[in-house]
This record gives C-alpha cells, structure tokens and sequence, in this order.
DNA sequence: GAATCTTGATCCACATTATGGACCACTTGG
DNA sequence: CCAAGTGGTCCATAATGTGGATCAAGATTC
C-alpha cells in the first residue's frame, strides 16, 4: 500500500523511532512560538492520529511540552538537560558567547551563530545590537537551506565542492519555490566569491535593504563547525565598513576556533555520514 | 507472553518511542565516559538487539553517536542543537552560570547547579573552585534520588509534602539498596531541618568528609526550578562558615529567581504530571 | 596458539504492535 | 446556523518490532 526507502543495512527496524525524532526536529523549527498539530501534519508528512500519537510519546518523555491553553506544542525541559549535558562535547554556543556579545558591542549591529544541520543552517543564538534600526530577518530557531544567507553561505562554502554539489541539489526545489532571487547557480557563484574574498556577504538577498556578513568557524581538521554572522541595512554595510567587520569577526572566529580545538577530540572518531539519508522519507505514491 | 503495564488513557502507543527515549536519557547518564552496549541493556531493561536497534534509531536521527574506536555511545550534536533551542524557556543553566562562577571564585570552593528530573535530582554543571582538596562526589550529569545530597535536598525541601512522600515511595528501594546511611526516615527528617533553617545541609553522608550546602531556586509560583549547592571538605564547613556561605548563595538565588521570572511565562501553563508514569515498565515475570 | 570468555552486532520466524480512514467535539466566522 | 477549520480519538487491518539463537572479533588464559 506504500513504498518506503528501505535501508541496505542489517537490522534496520524502530521506524517510528525514525518518524518521532523527526517531528521533534520539526517543532523545534518552530521556536519560540510552538507548534500547532495541523501544522506538524503538513510539514511533518504523517497524518493526524499517527503525528498526535508521536507528539504525546514524545510529551511522556519531557522532550516536548503542551501549552494547555493554546494547544501547541513546543520543546521541553527533558530537551534542555539532554542539550545541557551534551554541551561538553559540543558546546559551540558556550564557547562563542562571547565573541558574539563583543562583536555586538563593538559593532552595534546584531550578530548570530549558525551552524549546519543536515543540508540547512540554523540559527542557534542571536545577540542583539544597539543600533535602532535592526533586521529581523534571522532568529534563533530559523533555518535556510545551506548558501542562503550570509552565515548560512559561509558555512557552505567551507564544505568540500562534491558536499555542495549533493546540497544544492538536494535543496533545488525549495531554492527554486522559496527563494526566488537565489537559485542553485547563483549560491554557486556566491560561493566562488565567498573562497575568494573570504568571507561571505549577503546583500539583501532574502530582505531587500537587510544585507549580512559572514565568516565560518572551523575544527581542527578543517571541517566547518559553524558561522559568525552581523547583519544590518545596506547603508552600514558598504565595502568599507564591511572589510572592518570582517577584521572584528576574524579574530572572534580565531578565538573560537582555538577554544574548539580544546574541546573533547572525541568528535573526530564519530561515525557519521556526510548526508544523513533522512529515514521515514516517502517516496512519490503515498497513500 | 509478556505483560505490560498498559495505558488506561485513550490514543496510547509509540512504545518503542517511549523506549528509545527512555534510552537516549540512560545514555545521557553516562556523561563524558559514554555507555556501552551491554551497560545499555544491564540498566535499560530491554534485550541486545532491541536495544542495539534504538540505538541505531537515535543515531539516524544524531541525538546519539558511538565512537568508531570504543563503540560507545554518547550524546550526538543534534541534543545539543534541541537543547539550545530549548534554552529560551529553560535556559536555567544560562541564567545561573554567573552566580555560579561568582560563588566559587568568592568561597574557592566548587559549586553546582542541579535540577529535579522526575524523582532525581541531576548536576547540570560543576564549577571548579580554587582551593586544593576538592570533593569529587558530583560531576555534572550525574544522578541522586532526591534527598540525596545537598542541593538535591534544597530541592525536595521545596516541594509539597504530598510530592515529596510520593516521591520518597517511588525512591524507597533504591535509597535502601544504594544509601545505608539515608533512608527515607532520615531524609524526612533533613527536609524538615532544611526547612527551619532555611538550607540544605549534608554533612557527608554520601561521601565521608564530603559536606555541602544547599539552596532551592524558586520560580515565581514557588515551585522549585533547581538547586544551588557548594561542596567542601568538612573542616572548611563549621557553622561559622556554613552562615557565610549561606548568605553569599541567597544574594546569588535572588539574582537568579529575578532572571526566572523574565524567562517565558508560559512555563505555568504546560500540561505536566507530577510524577509522570514511566512507560515501558515491565511487570514480573518477562521472559 | 588453541581454548575460553566477553562484548558488539545481527538474523529471521513470529505475533504484538503501529497504522490511518473515518469520526467526534468544539470553535470561528460569514 | 451552517460550513470550514481545529484538536483529538476509535478500531479493524496489516505492517511492524521482538528476542532467542547465532555469528564475529577481540581479550585473557594456559
């Protein structure tokens, strides 16, 4: 009655295990607003009783809570202290505090840490600036495929080209309905222009007149473990404002590439693909 | 051929969800170390391949990872991503983290902040004091049943005497089996000293030598949001100390309930029983 | 270096488990 | 007051997870 990607590897199984960790990832898109469950039907691919099912497995465990009055859903405590405790090995936010706190200060404008997660960025932190006039273009929370925006476009072209070609691709259809100003071959030029200057700019791509900068925070190995960006409008950033910011941004950057070097170096013994296959994925004939 | 404590509330299921869940926060227990396959199924209560199979699950979806080399499990990236998104509303860590460093960099001595996660309390973070001999009874993920300890009894020292008796039953075996020195009794009677005077007190009654101070962190309702705790060795905790160090914690408490209350307000209105029914619990006589 | 243990990992017949179309209850708004 | 939208659930069907047995690969021993 429906197809599904099978899995070539023995003892495959716990797909709902699968589908429920998916949908935690979905309301956590959701940020600080929550999750309605219509909302997780549409984007999550299930249907009503399956979702709900999963939402309220979910909710036994504390990884999700239920606002009672509103009726959406949104990450909880067990979420947190799961988070909290794996902060040790991956604690990239912790780290970087700082310099976001400094670059917000010493620019005034907003600046943000994203990271990669799968073929799109996220926005992990968002450190407010001075400045009255700021861009709310990027909170955290929000995702963009990889190459749209100016942390998300660093981090992208960090990656090996093979990388960025199997993102792009599988990003077209979303690049293509969604960013109409921003398709496959014009991320592969920013990208070209990103190595070349070495940092990435984004000029108002997504908001007309909200223009950012990026600059990607990279593991020892070289692997990128995320972005420092500082958004603004256009008229603070012209180039030589810009070429300003990036001298800020690259001694943060240094600075937390240096404290990442010290964490646990575990993180390069770990097994994982480059791009995870996304299991419970439907194939064209559902239902 | 197996009896299950079933459900009684309509719309159950997804157990094999709640099982990798219940795994994913086993794992979490194992901190810094990671937990191997066999500790998994010994603690977990579930068979190898059941087990190995939502281990798999949770790494699919990189709330986990093993390394390649030790083929232990950790938490992955994506709980520290959930977790940091989850931050805004229980970013108690993040508020605290000042208080924190300010206690033990006034006293030398190492501070904790710890939280209630069902009938435990767990250490979310361990700051480093200067001084020489340290007590090295709490690391940061670990785990006490409530009661045990000095912030995990500033804790339940918060809470309603009706939680706090449903709590002590659901503890009782384990406290009898694991702390000879504290059984429920005992800890009836340091919750009401812990309520006259005002602080948690333990004097080395986990670890000989070992004494520490706590303090409950209330949220604006009353209820307690965590536990401030400090640990010194027993000469450097006479009552003439224990007054300072008790007076330094509640200015820090203070700074920190105020911060609570500008969190999210939303946190009042979230469904959330008492003490939520671990599902997956076997009734006697499996296999 | 063969024998023995331990640990990680997996196979596959079996039946317990999740699935989802249809449905209910409630709220909104025209 | 009916239509459309929402959150939530029932239950017959069949797909899913289960776990005893087994394999493979180190350790340890003698």
């Amino acid at each position: 009655m429906e197809q599904r990607v099978t899995s070539t590897s023995g003892l495959s199984g716990a797909q709902s295990v699968d589908r429920a960790l998916s949908l935690l990832s979905l309301v956590s898109y959701f940020g600080d607003q929550g999750a309605s469950l219509s909302e997780l039907v549409d984007q999550g691919g299930l249907n009503k009783p399956t979702t709900r099912r999963l939402l309220l497995a979910l909710m036994r465990s504390g990884m999700l809570e239920q606002d009672s009055i509103t009726r959406r859903y949104f990450l909880g405590e067990e979420a947190y202290i799961l988070g909290t405790l794996a902060s040790r090995r991956y604690g990239l936010l912790q780290i970087s505090r700082d310099s976001l706190t400094t670059l917000s200060a010493k620019t005034e404008d907003t600046s943000f840490l994203s990271i990669q997660r799968e073929t799109s960025s996220v926005c992990l932190h968002r450190e407010e600036g001075t400045y009255q006039i700021r861009t709310h273009a990027l909170q955290a929370g929000y995702r963009h495929p990889l190459g749209v925006g100016a942390g998300s476009l660093a981090i992208l072209s960090a990656l090996q080209d093979e990388e960025i070609e199997a993102i792009l691709e599988a990003n077209n259809q979303l690049l293509l309905a969604e960013y109409p100003n921003l398709g496959p071959s014009q991320i592969r030029e920013d990208v070209a222009t990103t190595r070349k200057t070495g940092f990435a700019l984004n000029p108002g791509r997504i908001l007309a007149n909200s223009w950012a900068i990026g600059l990607a925070i990279h593991y020892p190995d070289g692997r990128p473990a995320g972005a420092l960006s500082i958004a603004a409008i256009d008229s603070r950033m012209q180039p030589a404002r810009q070429v300003e910011l990036v001298a800020l941004m690259q001694v943060e950057a240094k600075k937390i590439e240096a404290r990442l070097a010290h964490l646990q170096p575990i993180n390069g013994r770990i097994k994982r693909p480059i791009i995870p296959a996304r299991p419970g994925t439907r194939v064209e004939g559902a239902n």
